[in-house]
DNA sequence: GTCCAGGGCCTAC
DNA sequence: GTAGGCCATGGA
């Protein structure tokens, strides 16, 4: 099974899904945290509220009390460390680079990817769609769906790390933008639509590729990272 | 009422 | 370097 032909199967079956749904880069880095280990659903009120306040800058969100902030992004749970979360990413490029995002996301790949793991609350998976969504760089995210996917394809350990997979991945598939922000997109719609629901396993678009699972098998997504 | 969602931090081994 | 606990609202 190469990759590129589990990423046309995905995209036949389910269409382009054209992520990140957000008008600025700036919006696309609040939307990566706020939906850390939640529902976009529930992250995008969260952004409208930030939104109407005014608060989709850098420097203005930078000068907000936290305990706004907290009241704002609580639709996206965890309000309380996320509101944490936004200020550190605000700060550093209001302190750093004057509020200019450009400058920020035009630094050098590994650089900027090193210095977004610096900042508090920003981890490997949101710093690598950082980098893909907003910055238009060639990394690509690996999520807990993902993880699951292909372990249940058999293409890689259960217990893979998170830069093992990354680079499998990184080496199996076009060097494209378009085919990295599709195919992220596209793993995790597979997942939230069919995987952790076994009854619908067998209607899973890739349930031939499926080594495990498939059938009786449990599904086996995991609650955490 | 129960389960869980597009992680990351902290702590203890 | 990694396993486990913790963070929390909202919808099914």
């Amino acid at each position: 099974m190469k990759l590129m032909e589990l990423y046309r199967r995905l995209l036949r079956h389910f269409g382009r899904q054209n992520w990140w749904p957000a008008r600025t880069r700036f919006e696309m880095m609040v939307g990566a945290i706020l939906t850390q280990r939640t529902k976009w659903e529930n992250a995008e009120r969260a952004v409208k509220n930030l939104e109407k306040a005014g608060l989709l800058d850098p420097v203005a969100l930078a000068r907000t009390p936290i305990e706004k902030l907290e009241k704002l992004v609580r639709p996206a749970g965890f309000y309380k460390l996320k509101a944490r979360r936004l200020l550190s990413l605000a700060k550093h490029i209001a302190d750093e680079y004057q509020g200019d995002v450009d400058a920020f996301l035009s630094r050098p790949p590994e650089e900027l990817r090193n210095e977004l793991l610096s900042i508090y609350g920003v981890g490997k998976e949101t710093a690598d769609s950082i980098l893909l969504y907003a910055a238009d760089k060639l990394y690509f995210p690996v999520d807990a769906y993902t993880k699951q996917i292909f372990h249940r394809m058999g293409l890689t350990p259960k217990n893979i790390s998170y830069e093992q997979l990354r680079s499998f991945i990184e080496k199996n598939i076009d060097r494209n933008l378009a085919v990295y922000k599709e195919f992220r997109a596209l793993l995790v719609v597979l997942g939230k639509t069919y995987c952790r629901k076994n009854p619908l396993c067998q209607k899973c678009p890739i349930s031939s590729l499926c080594r495990r699972g498939g059938g009786g098998g449990k599904a086996e997504m995991p609650t955490k990272g």
